[in-house]
DNA sequence: GTTTCATATATGTTAGAACGAATATATCTT
DNA sequence: AAGATATATTCGTTCTAACATATATGAAAC
């Protein structure tokens, strides 16, 4: 079963081997996330964003979910063993990086501040502890769940 | 300080993202290695094996010491601590991986065994725990030292 | 059904990575 | 000094990744 693990592995590294993508992951690292949010957020062009997202899922580490008109990705556990506790050792890590902490504060005032910018008016609220991916750490919704 | 941050851990993950590379890391998990043992335990040309050398170190994953005409590399600690981290835990997991398994044991044959092939009966003798790196488990150390 | 909006994909270009083959360097041996 | 040995580097090529720009798809609104 795992004689090619070598070259998954390669695969998963290659994925995590992007600033891009690596930003996509931490913003995603706890709840399923719209795509109009990435571009914003980033300040990144559509195609360059939805080109990183494509890459994430044939990666095998993001899934996709069409909602009308817009479309949600969120992180998957993937099938490698390996791959999956060294990602969830990673999301943790990102966790903790001054630089992405600013582009999750700029995610949750794009779509849950008060004074939304117009073009948000209409997308999907970003609703936390919804959808929560396999790596949402318990405390955290034990904590919302009080 | 951590302004580069995401550059640091594109090159680090980068550097992970390739077969050799990984089956490289895999041998010095533990301890220092000399570079002719690489090739014979890989099957690959002696070129291919020197220039991944240099990539690993030149993304500050592993360290080289000049010995006569020999050269050992072993791994060190990035300077990232993110990367520190992750790669910890990357070498914790190949550890568990059967065709990497077999590798190491292949190295094992070539450097220690009681038959060994005449193109190494001058090469430096594989001294465990003698050079052991940062990531060496303090148990093993523990129970060589009784 | 046509327009509009959100997202995906195709195209052409440019840059980097990996490779085999050849060559260079450094050390040891004689 | 002249091999011989271990390792590193260069060169030319091939392959892939990333990008900007342009275009296509799919759902919703009108």
């Amino acid at each position: 079963m795992n004689t090619e693990t070598l070259g998954e592995l390669e695969t998963f590294f290659m994925a995590l081997a992007d600033k891009t993508r690596l930003r996509l992951l931490n913003l995603m690292r706890d709840e399923e996330i719209c795509v109009c949010f990435f571009t914003e957020v980033l300040s990144e062009s559509q195609p360059k964003i939805s080109r990183h997202l494509a890459y994430l899922r044939n990666a095998g580490l993001v899934e996709s979910r069409r909602n009308g008109k817009w479309m949600h990705y969120k992180i998957i556990e993937p099938a490698n063993e390996m791959a999956a506790s060294i990602l969830r050792e990673t999301l943790a890590s990102l966790k903790t990086q001054k630089n992405l902490q600013q582009d999750y504060e700029n995610l949750e005032s794009v779509c849950c501040g008060t004074t939304v910018p117009v073009t948000f008016s209409k997308a999907p609220k970003l609703n936390k502890y919804a959808s929560t991916n396999m790596y949402r750490q318990k405390e955290e919704i034990e904590t919302f769940l009080l």
